[in-house]
DNA sequence: CGTCAGATCGGTATCGATCTGACGGTGCAATACT
């Protein structure tokens, strides 16, 4: 059967996007595969076509709990029923169940965390897999090294023994995010689809500051004058707060966004946001994965991103629908600074590795540096990998090295911003693409005219205010 | 490394200058408490 015919009766399209047939044909081919496509074109398709056509589970690994729950609902109310979330949701009743009749299931969604420990490990040296899905694999390389070491734990994991093909899967990477992952995941000769990574209708703004404190004034004026829903970014959860409460006094409908809020407080701010009761996110880097909302009008960055990557990534969240969108940058000189000391400030340092090992030499559990508080919880998981792993003095050498990249990596984002050149075709360039046309009102280099922009999106939203008005009143009608 | 809020100081007003210390992102799982 032709896979457009498989297409159609399970899914009901007639036509692939792009992308989709390349990398299903790689798959079913048995080849690794590195898909990087943009979100909302169709990337879960590509491992659940497989999965009906190769007869055994699927597992797809995935980095955030409200990530695997919404893949695992959309699933459910599309008819499917053998499709389970491993995770910690589960009681331990629910967990025991799932994992005795894990081969039942055709779609397994589970986190790095979970999918190494020994229980499951176990059940899964005893089954056959058909493919392994890596979600959001650009998390190998911003997380793995320094964050969740469990990501790079996978990749041993993969490299032992007979494995199916593994589909690692992204939105966004670059060059030497596609290298982490090729090399994590120990992939053999993985069949590459890189969608175009340019998103010709986002207008790349970027505004110079020479006093910081003026950045709160001009983007207050900007959002009381522009049309939302929009995302303001900032490196800091009370910076996140302070800009909400601005917001609000402006009689914006806003909220903050961050990790210090209860998963229930983000699950529900998000679905705010996305059922267009909220115009403004007020967050830190918390936010955004998984964000399926295609009128997003406007991404701001009150401060610097700690990388190209990132930036892309968080700017992507705009226009997804095709219609024009503004991403605007503030900078302000000496931001990197904060840049770069939040990214490298909770890096453990070469005083935590000799006292690890002294502690260890005196045969005191090294764990004992966090009940102390010397050190994050974070800290303390990656320097215990990493002590895992190779030699003190390697390790000292490989932290110092980690450092020195995240600088790096500011001072590359930097330099994007200060050029005088086209911005867009900078962007791509560090992608390791090359522009193909640059849109109207490409960037702030080559001119953009903010107030067509904003003319045209003040008048898109009296019309919608004028339909909400008007179905208001239809209703008021029909209810009395 | 830089910012910012609150404390302290100076010299004797009712506050401005200076000092000090706290703070600064991302998530999983599982446990110990209310």
């Amino acid at each position: 059967m032709e896979l457009e015919q498989t297409l159609a009766k399970y899914f009901g399209y007639a036509t692939f996007r792009p992308g989709q047939k390349e990398v299903i044909e790689a798959i079913l081919s048995g080849k690794d595969v590195i898909a990087l496509l943009p979100t909302g074109m169709g990337k879960s398709l590509c491992y659940q076509l497989p999965a009906y056509l190769l007869q055994k589970p699927v597992l797809i690994v995935s980095p955030l709990l409200s990530l695997m729950q919404d893949q695992v609902e959309q699933l459910k109310r599309f008819g499917e029923k053998r499709v389970v979330a491993l995770n910690s949701f589960l009681t331990v009743e629910e967990k025991r169940y799932a994992l005795h009749f894990l081969e039942q299931y055709r779609f397994i969604f589970t986190s790095p965390e979970m999918l190494l420990q020994q229980q499951v490990q176990e059940k899964l040296a005893n089954m056959t897999l058909s493919l392994i899905v890596v979600d959001e694999a650009h998390c190998i390389s911003q997380w793995g090294f320094d964050f969740r070491p469990d990501y790079l734990r996978i990749g041993d994991w993969f490299s032992q023994g007979n494995r199916p093909p593994v589909l690692a899967l992204s939105a966004t990477a670059t060059e030497k995010v596609v290298k982490d992952i090729h090399a994590t995941l120990s992939l053999h000769a993985p069949f590459e689809f890189m969608y175009n990574v340019d998103r010709p209708n986002i207008h790349l703004g970027r505004v110079l500051f020479e006093d910081r404190g003026d950045k709160a004034k001009w983007i207050v004026e900007h959002v009381k004058k522009t049309a939302g829903p929009g995302i303001l970014y900032l490196s800091s959860r009370k910076r996140a707060e302070q800009y909400c409460e601005l917001f609000m006094q402006a009689g914006l409908r806003a909220a903050a966004y961050h990790a210090g809020y209860s998963a229930e407080d983000r699950q529900f701010i998000q679905q705010q946001f996305i059922d267009g009761e909220l115009d403004w996110i007020v967050a830190t880097n918390a936010f955004g994965m998984g964000i399926n909302k295609g009128d997003i009008r406007q991404v701001i960055h009150e401060t610097m991103p700690a990388n190209v990557a990132n930036y892309m990534q968080e700017i992507g969240r705009a226009g997804r629908d095709g219609k024009p969108a503004l991403a605007i940058l503030l900078y302000s000189d000496g931001d990197e600074e904060l840049a770069k000391f939040v990214v490298t400030g909770d890096l453990p340092s070469s005083s935590h590795v000799d006292r690890y090992q002294e502690l260890a030499l005196q045969r005191i559990a090294p764990s004992q540096m966090l009940k102390n508080g010397e050190l994050s919880e974070t800290a303390f998981r990656v320097l215990d990998y990493w002590l895992h792993q190779e030699p003190e003095e390697r390790v000292k050498a490989r932290l110092h090295h980690f450092a020195l990249e995240k600088y790096q990596a500011v001072d590359e984002m930097l330099k994007i911003i200060k050029t005088k050149d086209c911005l867009r075709e900078q962007l791509v360039g560090y992608f390791g693409q090359k522009l193909q046309k640059k849109p109207e009102n490409c960037c702030e280099n080559c001119g953009i005219h903010y107030d067509e922009i904003n003319t045209v999106r003040m008048k898109e939203e009296k019309k919608v205010e004028m339909m909400a008005w008007e179905s208001r009143l239809k209703q008021l009608l029909i209810s009395d």
